[in-house]
Order: C-alpha cells, then sequence, then structure tokens
DNA sequence: CTTGACCCTCCGGTTACCGGAGGGTCCATA
DNA sequence: TATGGACCCTCCGGTAACCGGAGGGTCAAG
C-alpha cells in the first residue's frame, strides 16, 4: 500500500492528477479509508498509469483512454480509434505547418521592407447566397460605369429589393481575354425576389444562387483605388508562398466605394480570391 | 451604425464571440446603448477585426493580438514576437510528428500481430538521485547473485540505510563486450548516507549521484523474467521506427522482483532506455 | 398593439489539470 | 504522551476562447 505521495515519486505523476483521475474514475486508488479518505495505492495499478500516459502522449483524450480501458473493445474497434487519431494528428499537423508558412511570410515581409506591412489575410469558406447578376466581358471602364448607374436607379425605383447585402464584381480569369475582364455584376437579394430585372439599355439582371467558395482568401483594403493592384500582387504571392493556388475567379465587395458618395479614404473593399484545393 | 447581428453576418465571426472580444477589451463596439446596452458596430470597425482573426490563424492567443494591437510596437518588437511564435509551432510540429509516429507504430502492430499489443511506452526525463553503487563486468549470472545477496544482508544488517527507493541494474552498452555485460548495481539512499558500504567478499558499494537522463524510453513489464527478451527486443525496434536513438545505457528497475518472494507472475521490472538527442 | 426576430446579462460548461485555503492525519522524536 | 513537521484531505477558483441556454428586454413591421 502506498501512499498517494510515493505512488506520485514513483510514477513521475503529480499529486494532483492522481486525484484528477480519481475524480473521473480513470485511475482509483485501490483502497480509500473510509474515515481519513486517504487514498492508497498499490505497485499494480503503476502499469495502468503507464498505459495512461502512454495513451495520453498519442494524444488521446482522458475521456478517450477511460474508453478504451473500460471495454473490452475488439482489435478492430481499437484499430478504428487509432485511425481516427492519426486523421486527426495529420489534419493538425497541415493546420500547424500552413500557421508556419504563415508567419514566416510575414517574417519575410518584414525583413524586405524593414517594417511592419500590415497584410492581413484571412482564409475562409464564403457561404453561398442569392443575388441579381449580369454577367458580360466590359470593353471599357466607362461601359462598367452604366451597368453600375443603372443598378443603383433600379434600386431607387424599387425594381430592386436590396436587403442591404454587399455590391460585389465577380472577375473570371479562366483563360486570358487580354485587357477587359470577364465580369459579373452582383447585387445580394433574397433567393423570393423577382428573377429579371431590367436596366434598360444597361442590360439585365437575374436571379442566381452563387455558389460557396469553399477556400477563399480575404483581404480588407482601406481607402481609394490608387493602390488596389499593388495588393493585388502582394496577395498573389501570398498565396503561392503559402502553397495555395489562385483559381482565377476572384470578386471585389464594395463595403463603402463611389456608390455611397464619401471620402475616398474611407472606402472599404473586400477582395476574395477563391483558392484551389491543394 | 450596426447592430451585432448584422456585423456578425458581415464579419463571420459569431455574435458570442464579438460578446466576448467585447468583454476582454479586444475589440470595442464603437457605440453601447447606455439604457438597452445594445453594441452598435460600424464598417471602420471591420479591418481590426480582420486583423485579429488573421493574427489568430497565425496561432497568437488573444492576449499577444491585443498587446499587438494595443501598444505601438517597434518593428524589432513585433519581429521578436514573430520569431518566438515560429520556434513555438516547430516544437509543436515536432511533437505532433512524434505523436503521429507513435501511433503509426501501433497501428503497425496491430496489422502485424492481427491483435491489440499492449506495449506502452513513454518517453520522459529521469531525475538524478543518489545512490550506493558497484559496477564491474560480471562473468556469469551467480557472480550478479552473490552481489545481490551481499546488498540483501547489508540491508538486513542496517549497513544500508535503505529508504524505499527501487533497486536497480544499470548497464553500459557503449562497446561490445561479448556475451557479459558491463552492470552497475544500484541502490537509492539519502545523499547523505555514508559513502562506502562492504559486502565483504562480494565487493564494496560507494556513494554517487547518478545523473538524470534527460530523455528515456520506458516501459513497465509485468510478470516473470521469460518475456523481457523479448520486449526488450521490441522497445529496440519501437525507438528506431518513432525516430530515436538508443545510446546503450540501460536499466532494470525491480520494483518488485526476486527480493521481494512474491509470486513471479507479480514481478514488475521496469525498463528504461537512455535516448541520445534527436 | 402585437408578433417575431433580435438583443441583453448572467450562469454553467468545456479540458486537464494547478494553486491555495483551511483543516485533519501520521509518525518519529523529545 | 505531547509535539512538530511532513503529508493528506476537500473545496473553490482559475486557466483559454468561447458555446449554449435561461430569463427577460427591444425593435420594426404589419
Amino acid at each position: 500500500m502506498l501512499k498517494i505521495g510515493e505512488f506520485s515519486r514513483l510514477s513521475q505523476v503529480t499529486v494532483k492528477t492522481l486525484h484528477h483521475y480519481d475524480e473521473i474514475g480513470l485511475l482509483k486508488p485501490s483502497h480509500t479509508d473510509q474515515f481519513t479518505s486517504y487514498r492508497y495505492y498499490t505497485l499494480d495499478q503503476l502499469p495502468r498509469l503507464h498505459t495512461i500516459m502512454a495513451l495520453k502522449e498519442l494524444g488521446l483524450s482522458l475521456e478517450e483512454i477511460a474508453q478504451l480501458l473500460r471495454d473490452d473493445l475488439t482489435t478492430e474497434q481499437v484499430r478504428g480509434m487509432y485511425l481516427l487519431k492519426r486523421a486527426e494528428l495529420q489534419q493538425r499537423v497541415r493546420e500547424e505547418q500552413a500557421r508556419l508558412a504563415h508567419i514566416e511570410f510575414r517574417l519575410r515581409q518584414i525583413e524586405l521592407e524593414g517594417s511592419v506591412a500590415t497584410l492581413d489575410i484571412v482564409v475562409k469558406r464564403i457561404e453561398p447566397f442569392f443575388a441579381l447578376t449580369l454577367r458580360r466581358t466590359f470593353q471599357s471602364r466607362q461601359e462598367r460605369e452604366v451597368v453600375a448607374r443603372g443598378i443603383e436607379a433600379a434600386i431607387q425605383r424599387g425594381d430592386i429589393a436590396w436587403t442591404g447585402g454587399v455590391p460585389t464584381a465577380m472577375f473570371y480569369e479562366d483563360e486570358f481575354r487580354g485587357e477587359y475582364l470577364d465580369t459579373e455584376m452582383v447585387v445580394p437579394v433574397e433567393s423570393t425576389h423577382p428573377a429579371v430585372v431590367s436596366l434598360g439599355d444597361a442590360g439585365t439582371l437575374t436571379l442566381r444562387e452563387v455558389p460557396a467558395i469553399e477556400t477563399a482568401a480575404v483581404y480588407l483594403h482601406q481607402g481609394d483605388y490608387d493602390s488596389l493592384n499593388e495588393k493585388y500582387l502582394l496577395l498573389q504571392r501570398w498565396t503561392v508562398e503559402n502553397g495555395y493556388h489562385l483559381s482565377g475567379v476572384w470578386c471585389f465587395l464594395y463595403h463603402r466605394g463611389p456608390m455611397h458618395r464619401g471620402d475616398p479614404a474611407d472606402y472599404l473593399t473586400e477582395i476574395q480570391h477563391q483558392l484551389d484545393p491543394g
């Protein structure tokens, strides 16, 4: 019979931890004095504790360890648990490595620029939504402006029941088309919105569901559009250096832009780049 | 002015999280109604939230993020934080990969044996301790027995103030010495113990501090000594397949052995293998 | 004026323990 | 047999970054 302190020294496990394992029923002392509540362990319990430590090192939770030790699991079940854990660990290693790549990119940035660049890129999933859209390869900036004003007018008229979603322009670059981009103007609306809205000469918006983007690199740009292109290039470098691949589809979300008639310094534009898996 | 729900939708951050950031002062709404306590955010706060998310993805804690955003840190300080984080991440990746190796070893074991082998190996540091020791290359089992009995007798006589530490045999295999092993018999005692104890014909024990083992692979063996050798080989394979290196020093800790005069099935022997770094 | 969506605060829970307060127990020595 | 020091107990609060829910107030449209 060993008191908890001796057992602790023997096993290199803290008394607090032994208390904890007792409490959750993972390793109960072989005898507990009913008057003093002193815990008494035996050497026979050392192997079990050892097993617990070994499984803990594999990354199993105490809950999972308890399950492994409590039930007589079949070989197949144990194998299943290990396979699952392995998948979890692999996933985690990938994540940590992505983090490492991100942080190393930032470090390189600092070395190169000699100062802290605030390029805060987030990788996330974009949820699908319904929108009125118009897709066309615009030949000039003016042509796009015409459509943009048409949309504004339609909202004013009430032809578009705009619910406050962020007006967006999507760009498709799957093949090179010279200087002019295949562009889709996007106005988020309810899924129950009338399916077609005419902008007169400027064209026609039709309702569609814009599908989710599973992985997108997102950057928020504050201020006028002068440095947008520069940021675009930096974002491109970032994706490449972090092991992602641009799919050639990207978009601008005009949180606050010219249509809000504010100071260009207050413009807020979100750039989303669709990434290929891997 | 956006209510928390709209801001949440815009930023893809849950309301609960925004509450939390408000509470810890990381991102306070630009206005809080003093009567209703409603939180009102503005678009201007989106970039900051975005920055927070980006830094969180780098693995920084909210505390660290707050620090980065609160103070104007110099470029050097920021670089320092990143370097530190990088080191942490690298360490974590190494740990996770070690876990992966462990779990994959177990999976291979299951494939090979068709059943769950319970070889619970733990890697840990062994603390230094004081002991009376006698080192010699024994030419036979009998010779070792003589010393073992001499030690038992000395404890009986009171020449050794044994405090209950686990009797140990250490083996040194740094160079091959044929069949007979360079062995050190070790009896843990207080550091204040008389430095020399004579066992008569069997030899002399001297006090020394057994140094810490920084990294040791430890296995607990239950039962008689028939399968010890087999376990020894498995342990060897385990270390190799998990990327460790045996340094050639190992020991047996006789938690319960022949000197306890119990059933051999109750013997409990701890095998510790010193590992080389890397 | 109602209804339903939205918002608030508080409280407890998550994991695997740690630290400490306040108080009881053990055992060897004086 | 008393005492001191080492040891042990339970209970409570804390960790990080939130989530879920109860109980109740607010807002805007119809």
